[in-house]
DNA sequence: ATACAGTGTTAGACGTAGTCTAAAGCCATG
DNA sequence: CATGGCTTTAGACTACGTCTAACACTGTAT
């Protein structure tokens, strides 16, 4: 087992099973944004045995303790995202890719004084080609 | 048969059957953001007998010639949104319900020139709770 | 050691959203 | 009124996610 995955589910009220720590060792390194039978199938892999329905307790679990953040802008999928800090998203038209881009390298205004609306948080999500650079 | 939106099918191409007519009559004017299924159930209350592969055919139908776009950002579904003009969009925690915000209500800056990528579209996604103002 | 309680895991059934298919219907044209 | 092309239909199918009920594991009290 993985000890630094271990502290970290320890260090959020949650029990270290084999199986978490299995889904826990790729959801909470990994850089992509997986969704959950990616996650499934990347686990499987180390774990054969490890049920769906483990998988699928396990990353709300991990939701539910801010471990993880619920993602909802690919194609009509959830995905996971381990990265907590803010960040926009873009998305390769291309591929399906997703990828974080910096809080700062955008700058919003004027967000906070939109009558009518409390807003708690906001992203900007962007859509295009990768290129070379 | 309406005949405007009659007039606005033959418009972009597309035989205006009775069937895409009804459709057409709810999802081009509605402010909601239905889901595909909404879209079926707000039809049927008029044309009874329409079946679920003919909506979501002439939904995927209006997307492809640009009557509707294509949302996905409500919880793990696709909706349809008939505003076509650029704008940002917030999502009422409490309710689920998807608000337009206007383009220029928001400013953001410097998405052009992010390394590596060509952004072709965006926009801000905001989720809170709606307050009286 | 043994029983028990509480937590975690499992396979599979289920629900929902969306797509696909093959047959049938409709309609304009010759 | 036969033909061909487009449209619609019901239902099968797939994918994703949740639920359920049985089982396994772990730790504590006896």
């Amino acid at each position: 087992m993985n000890e630094a995955v271990v502290t970290i589910l320890q260090g959020n009220g949650i029990q270290p099973s084999a199986q978490r720590v299995a889904v826990g060792e790729y959801v909470l390194r990994t850089e992509d944004h997986p969704s959950a039978d990616q996650v499934w199938a990347a686990v499987r892999e180390r774990f054969p045995m490890i049920s769906r329905a483990t998988v699928y307790n396990t990353l709300n679990l991990f939701v539910e303790k801010k471990l993880l953040r619920e993602l909802i802008l690919a194609e009509g999928r959830i995905v996971f995202d381990p990265n907590l800090g803010p960040h926009h998203h873009f998305i390769d038209e291309e591929s399906g890719a997703i990828l974080d881009v910096p809080w700062d390298a955008v700058s919003v205004d004027r967000v906070e004084t939109l009558p009518g609306m409390d807003v708690r948080e906001y992203q900007v999500v962007m859509r295009g080609r990768r290129r070379a650079h």
